[in-house]
RNA sequence: GGGCGGUUAGCUCAGUUGGUCAGAGCGCCUCGUUUACACCGAGGAUGUCGGGGGUUCGAGUCCCUCACCGCCCACCA
């Protein structure tokens, strides 16, 4: 089926404009182009369409592999489309670019969408068991990650497909137990019973990223506890009230801890006291945690449900009792409790405490309290043995790298946020108790020593005794999702075995991704890639934002407010979207998507495709067919080719710049005006006249190929942004003798590009600005006055000596065409005074008259009136400003020498409204 | 409790180092079948650039402060 489309798309069709429908067809042209680009073999970088110069380092994107879980949604299209921008000039260019595309195993968002699905068909995770249950997942992500593929294909993501890698693929399995092997060498993995952020729901710990700080309405409870007498028995009146939020970790308080310099409790310091329900005797202790002020001063102390309660515990060697079970309910811990969920043991203790007569305060509290970002439960701190990665030494080093300018963040601000977080991190527990995601590779032996190995089939034996695999058991907790991902930018290339590509392409150029994921993944990238690799995976961090919907909310399924960007696409064409999303505020702004600015894209790539036609069609016969382009020839140019060309070598730089700054929304902004404003609103207009037959042949080729030339450039430039419609153009108009056949892979516009229009002489483009501003007034002064358009009005045009005048010699007949006018060029100002009876029209820059005998004094003097007015205060106000010494005296010679000017152009101005308005008719 | 971002025409947003910077698109009003385009063209109306203070010859543009909106981070019962 390719080959089918390639063939019918190239030679016969170039050239002709007869196939080209007046309205733009981004459903048929679109899934063409993406073929033709396939076929051609250029998203790879030694692909045989490609002309990468491989002289030059490669451009390489790293990207945040989208998880399997689903279809794309937009964001997945601003990332796909930022990232395409980037590296469709970084190919134009002429570097190897390497894209790789990608899918994340996403391990707890998988298991939870799948979960669901089971539960639908009555089945649980339990149910199936864990091998039943993984063949399940590999079926479900094997179905989506087509799917997937294709979104991005339709947007025209030129990512290259032949390496499409996921993160559950051999290749970084391996690069996970390599991984991990070497942190654990060096001393970075280690085995530990600490207190870990538990979900009830998903049954599995999650890392403190994934605890979402939710402010709550509480209650904090005052609770009496009974000192124990030396005797053992309990006095009843002889108690300490504590307060708390949490009754129902009663059962695991292991002391009762005051501050050391309150004298209330002095006494109470080295006593006992009983905890309820739970019959145990523990002491009540002094630690500087405890905050005199707040609640009663006194605090019970839980250290296995607590982060504060854990280290006070491991400072004073407090018992650490769990009371609770992976699912959320007490345990045998919980004595009377035990079996009830954490809220009915919240709802039976208190009512138990209220019948002892121990419940003795209840005051509302504002809270914050976890919870799981994915299931929204909430997270209980619990005592876990699991593993932990010690990032402080990686988070010296991607610091260092950020530091010492080897890797940067666009927007600039990002640095200051990721400073902030990398220097206050805390280690990462990479434990999950799931079953989607990679086995930790440690084994354990019958004495508990550790061996972790990175080989596929397991160690030997163990490391420390000798014992033999057979006598060995694997750990069964996976990874992390964010473990692997952040292995990505070089596990994709080979890592850790030195491969060719590992070698060529890394490290990689530059990471996009949207600036909330910058602690999840951007960060440990750095961490794992500094750290494994030895150098910053990527120089460069872009940051994008998010995609809202009209009203500023964020876009989510459950609010239904979704836009699915295939619909986009369907409706409006990929270019549109692309547009769209780009043609947005700067990097890192979250952006609102809406109907009218799809339009304004559509509406765009139309308004390019018919500049096109009209380009395509209107060669002359002077030109032959197949002739190739090349700048016009500098001595035929008229003074509306100069013009054109002048603001086209502008547009170039300026367009450079901004791509160079990653500024996508100024590259989008200064195509648009170049393209639609300048181009098509006046050059093409122009040229209209240059190209007519009753012209000189000279005159009729050089203005086709100033047309030619110029919308070459605008394609090249605009390809990054909308590849689609440009391709297509691309493919009907001439090309560079050097160039190749399709544009994803011809040369990137420079200024130098076109040597012989460096010499030409600019001084008439100058003018044409003040002739544009000419007519602008005439159409204005025919508005004004009602003059209908088919209506060519006899005008006398007067124009001061210079380039104005020396371009109105050349332009007269355009200047006649777009002012409807009929014009006869008087050689002095005081010539005009001979039409009385005409409507007067004046600029800053020259004068028209408008022969009317009918012509509405009135409606004219007020308009003049208007105009003056404008010209008197714009002049009082420069006026101010230049006869001020502090002004003149301390403010730049150029900036002093602009206003001089400006004053000069509006006293003509005036001078010439004043002598119009005193006519006195 | 820290930190960041935003506040410019009815709406969505541009305004690079302070000096035609008060703009664009959409919407609105008037006109229009001029041989690329009605997904169009021409013309027009609309803003004390969130408030207040300061620096400066000059401030949406720099500093301070206040207000509102949003986001991120945060182990205190």
């Amino acid at each position: 089926m390719a080959t089918d489309l390639a063939r019918e798309a190239p030679d016969e069709q170039s050239n002709s404009a007869h196939d080209m429908p007046p309205a733009y067809r981004p459903g048929d042209v679109e899934p063409r182009i993406y073929e033709r680009w396939m076929t051609a073999d250029v998203f790879a970088p030694d692909g045989k369409g490609n002309r990468a110069d491989w002289s030059r380092k490669p451009f390489v994107i790293t990207q945040p592999p989208p998880n399997i879980t689903g279809a794309l949604h937009i964001g997945h299209a601003l990332t796909a489309t930022v990232e395409d921008a980037m590296i469709r000039r970084a190919r134009m260019q002429g570097y190897p670019t390497l894209w790789v595309p990608g899918v994340d195993h996403a391990s707890i968002a998988a298991q939870v969408v799948l979960d669901r699905m089971l539960a639908k068909e009555g089945e649980t995770r339990a149910s199936l068991g864990r091998e039943r249950y993984l063949e399940r997942m590999w079926q479900f992500i094997n179905a989506t990650r087509e799917v997937m593929g294709n979104q991005h294909r339709r947007l025209g993501a030129s990512l290259d497909w032949s390496r499409l890698r996921f993160t559950m693929d051999e290749g970084s399995a391996k690069a996970v137990r390599v991984a991990f092997k070497r942190l654990y060498d060096d001393g970075l993995a280690y085995r530990a019973e600490q207190l870990i952020n538990w979900c009830p729901g998903c049954r599995t710990s999650v890392s403190d990223l994934e605890v979402i700080a939710t402010p709550t309405k509480g209650t904090l409870w005052s609770v009496r506890y009974h000192y124990v007498r030396d005797d053992g028995t309990i006095d009843p009146n002889d108690t300490i009230t504590v307060a708390t939020t949490r009754p129902e970790t009663i059962l695991g308080d292991t002391a009762v801890a005051v501050h050391p310099a309150d004298e209330r409790y002095r006494a109470a310091v080295g006593r006992r006291v009983m905890i309820p329900f739970a019959n145990r005797v523990v002491p009540v202790i002094a630690d500087d945690v405890v905050m005199r002020d707040f609640g009663t001063g006194a605090v019970k102390i839980t250290p296995a449900h607590d982060a504060d309660d854990f280290e006070t515990g491991k400072r004073h060697g407090l018992p650490m009792i769990d009371v609770m079970t992976d699912d959320g309910r007490m345990n045998d811990s919980g004595a009377a409790y035990a079996g009830l969920t954490l809220e009915e043991a919240r709802k039976r203790i208190l009512e138990d405490l209220a019948a002892a007569g121990d419940l003795v305060g209840e005051q509302a509290h504002d809270m914050i309290i976890g919870r799981c970002e994915r299931s929204n439960d909430v997270i209980e701190p619990r005592i876990k043995t699991q593993w932990f990665i010690k990032v402080k030494p990686m988070a010296d080093k991607a610091m260092a790298s950020v530091r010492e300018g080897r890797t940067d963040f666009v927007p600039k601000r990002y640095r200051k946020v990721f400073f902030d977080w990398m220097e206050n991190i805390h280690d990462w527990n990479v434990s999950r108790q799931l079953w989607w995601g990679h086995r930790i590779p440690a084994w354990y032996c019958q004495d508990g020593h550790i061996t972790v190995s990175d080989q596929a089939d397991g160690p030997a034996a163990c490391d420390v005794c000798g014992r033999p695999a057979s006598q060995l058991t694997r750990e069964t907790d996976i990874f992390d999702t964010w473990f692997s991902s952040g292995l990505w930018p070089f596990s994709t290339l080979g890592w850790p075995n030195d491969t060719p590509d590992l070698r060529t392409y890394y490290p990689t150029s530059v990471m996009e991704t949207g600036y909330e994921i910058i602690f999840f993944w951007v960060a440990r990238m750095m961490m794992l890639g500094e750290w494994l690799t030895g150098v910053a995976p990527f120089h460069t961090v872009y940051l994008h934002g998010i995609v809202r919907d009209p009203y500023g909310q964020k876009m989510s399924k459950t609010k239904g407010n979704v836009v699915d960007p295939l619909e986009v696409i369907d409706e409006m064409g990929a270019d549109a979207l692309r547009f769209a999303l780009l043609n947005g505020p700067e990097p890192s702004q979250d952006q609102r998507m809406s109907t009218p600015r799809l339009e304004e894209g559509r509406n765009f790539a139309n308004k390019l495709w018919n500049a096109a036609r009209f380009v395509i069609t209107s060669r002359p016969a002077e030109v032959a067919k197949d002739e190739p382009l090349a700048p016009p020839a500098a001595s035929d140019l008229g003074a509306a080719d100069e013009w054109i060309l002048e603001r086209c070598a502008r547009t170039v730089e300026a367009v450079e710049t901004a791509y160079a700054d990653y500024e996508f929304g100024r590259v989008a902004h200064l195509l648009y005006e170049a393209i639609w404003s300048e181009f098509c609103d006046w050059y093409l207009e122009m040229a209209k006249i240059g190209l007519s037959t009753d012209g000189q042949p000279a005159r009729r080729g050089a203005t086709w190929h100033t047309l030619a030339w110029v919308l070459d450039r605008y394609l090249r430039l605009l390809h990054p942004l909308m590849p689609h419609v440009t391709e297509e153009i691309w493919g009907r108009t001439p090309h560079l003798a050097e160039d190749s056949e399709l544009l994803i892979v011809a040369r990137w516009p420079t200024a130098k590009d076109a040597p012989a229009l460096a010499s030409v002489d600019l001084s008439r483009a100058d003018g044409v600005s003040a002739l544009i501003e000419l007519i602008g007034a005439v159409r204005a002064a025919r508005a004004d006055a009602g003059i209908q358009a088919a209506d060519i009005v006899d005008a006398s045009i007067w124009l001061p000596e210079g380039k104005a005048r020396a371009a109105f010699n050349d332009l007269k007949p355009i200047v006649d065409r777009l002012a409807r006018v009929r014009s006869t060029a008087v050689e002095e100002r005081a010539d005009l005074d001979a039409e009385v009876d005409a409507l007067a029209v004046v600029t800053a820059f020259g004068e028209a008259r408008l022969i009317r005998s009918d012509a509405d004094r009135d409606r004219e003097r007020s308009r003049l009136q208007k105009e003056l007015r404008n010209a008197q205060s714009a002049l009082e106000a420069s006026d101010k400003r230049l006869e001020d010494p502090n002004f003149t005296g301390r403010a730049p010679a150029a900036v002093v020498d602009q206003a001089q000017r400006r004053a000069a152009e509006l006293r003509e101005q005036i001078a010439a409204l004043s002598a119009r308005l005193g006519q006195g008719n």
